[in-house]
DNA sequence: ATGCCTCCCCGAGGGAGA
């Protein structure tokens, strides 16, 4: 089973490069991330054309989830728990049943920029809110995964610049820290146990050439539960989707399981 | 680089992203 996490940065901007994508990579799972739309405009008919089941959580012109399966979508739920004043959509949970269940967590963890400040506290408290929920999952021994757009470089060999983004949110100390908080209760991540080394980054700004020069970041992850890293086969970045007509900023991460 | 693009809102130009 392909599973793949990929933040396209509005739905209506990528109404050719996400079907083409599709057609080409053919996951049978894929978690959007700052799809960007209210539940009722995403564009529904085109993945079910292609033999998806959707679900949505979006919101209007901001962040916004989906999942895309082959497989029905079951137990689908909404909105990351620990705080029911947060309107944001960042949070999407379904389960799919190959030979086995598997629990899929969808994810756009928030920026966090300009630190510090109020998004850098609120990104803080949601990563909280996230090792708290990814906890429950690991005491359950559930076959599941986390995955989406982290807004984290977790070392500096995740950058191509990483002198760069020393006092951004996405590197500081403090962030990494609570992101290893997350992945030491015993989580994998999945990428980096089959892609070792600097050079394997997910997004290139948009801004001063960045795609050109190769100046990236890796911050789009998929981190497994031990069940679900027993099945692991194979990890990549679908790199060269950046290269193609209107792309998104970030591109495709996949992992193929044993399920 | 307190931002060189691109997204969203909609129908100008500002907020957000990373």
């Amino acid at each position: 089973m392909k599973i793949a996490t990929f933040n396209i940065n509005g739905i209506k901007a990528r109404a050719e490069a996400l079907p083409n994508w599709l057609d080409a990579a053919r996951p049978d799972v894929v978690l959007l991330q700052e799809i960007k739309s209210v539940d009722e405009a995403f564009p529904v008919s085109l993945f079910e054309d292609r033999g998806y089941n959707v679900a949505t959580h979006g919101q209007k012109s901001f962040n916004g989830v989906a999942i895309l399966s082959k497989l029905p979508l079951e137990d689908v739920t909404r909105g990351l728990p620990g705080d029911e004043a947060d309107d944001q959509a960042r949070w999407i949970e379904a389960t799919v049943v190959g030979k086995t269940a598997l629990r899929l967590c969808g994810l756009y963890l928030p920026n966090g920029n300009p630190a510090p400040g109020p998004k850098y506290d609120y990104k803080l408290a949601w990563m909280e809110r996230l090792r708290a929920r990814a906890a429950e999952l690991i005491a359950g021994e559930e076959v599941a995964l986390m995955a989406g757009d982290y807004n984290v470089i977790p070392q500096a060999e995740d950058a191509a610049r990483p002198q760069a983004w020393v006092e951004d949110a996405l590197f500081l100390p403090q962030t990494r820290d609570a992101f290893r908080r997350i992945v030491n209760l015993g989580f994998t991540d999945a990428f980096r146990t089959r892609n070792p080394g600097p050079g394997h980054y997910s997004f290139w700004d948009y801004q001063a050439g960045a795609w050109n020069r190769n100046d990236g970041i890796r911050i789009d992850h998929l981190l497994l539960t031990p069940q679900c890293a027993d099945r692991l086969v194979d990890a990549g970045i679908d790199k060269e989707v950046r290269g193609l007509e209107k792309p998104s900023d970030h591109v495709p991460v996949w992992i193929e399981l044993d399920l």
